[in-house]
DNA sequence: ATTGCTCTTGTAACCAATACAATTTTGTAT
DNA sequence: ATACAAAATTGTATTGGTTACAAGAGCAAT
């Protein structure tokens, strides 16, 4: 059904047993790079598995961030939405609709941890806002 | 009580009518500087304002966003948080305890709106976390 | 004072996320 | 293969932030 080796592999590599819920999960977000929530992620594969619980849709997507396989982006007000590249990139969301787009080819200096501000700096998000272009049109 | 006249001018300046509650509300966000939680502002002000109601709050900050008097922060997961210095400065966010602090002094470039995206980027926020020093000595 | 408009308030409802215990699956050792 | 222990999955219940809504209070102008 799903060519699904590539999750398979990319789970392993990060010390995540790839069981039948979490290599489709993870195809998925290899698949599609919306930037979907835990409802659009569940909606998507419960037709092909039917026992899917929600809930191991939010176990499974933890799993991913504390193991570093996917990061959870703060952007949406609503919903947390999940990304598997976790390379330096921003991302643009619309006001209006809410769909969240990647941003690339920005400068790298943006995506540097600053010196010298006191604090024990991890993680980078640079996140920009407005009205995309298929909402301005209508 | 409070020494409001600030926080009275500054919201007619927004067009704002400043009533009282409206007016404590934002007094509060420029006297404490911390980003507080809709949660955080009620339980500071009902000790002196025993009819303030919670839903008050919550209108009350989205008529400040409305009209650019406040911004939202989207950096904390759990609560949304506020912030009346609109001015070009990121933010720091403790995964441990949650609390958010500014950071100043960056290179402007990086807030500057990004050319030839593809997008009509109104906003931009810049977000770090990890772990607060009070946190790491714990 | 009366009218109309705005603001405030409290309750109820909504919904994303988590807690938890039961069940199922998996891996390992016998 | 079988049995056992550990890990993963599931469904239900609960929590908690936020919004919807309608009633009430306040305010400004006539």
């Amino acid at each position: 059904m799903y060519n699904s080796i590539l999750a398979h592999r990319y789970l392993l590599q990060f010390s995540i047993r790839p069981s039948v819920q979490r290599t489709a999960i993870m195809d998925y977000l290899m698949k599609h790079r919306t930037h979907p929530t835990i409802e659009e992620i569940y909606n998507a594969l419960s037709p092909h598995m039917p026992t899917l619980s929600k809930t191991t849709v939010y176990n499974t997507l933890n799993i991913f961030i504390e193991r570093g396989a996917a990061q959870q982006l703060v952007i949406d007000e609503k919903n947390a939405r999940y990304d598997v590249d976790t390379s330096s990139h921003a991302h643009f969301i619309c006001k209006s609709c809410g769909e969240v787009q990647d941003i690339f080819n920005l400068k790298p200096q943006l995506f540097e941890i600053p010196k010298n501000t006191g604090f024990n700096i991890q993680t980078v998000e640079i996140s920009y806002s407005g009205i995309c272009n298929a909402c301005k049109e209508s």
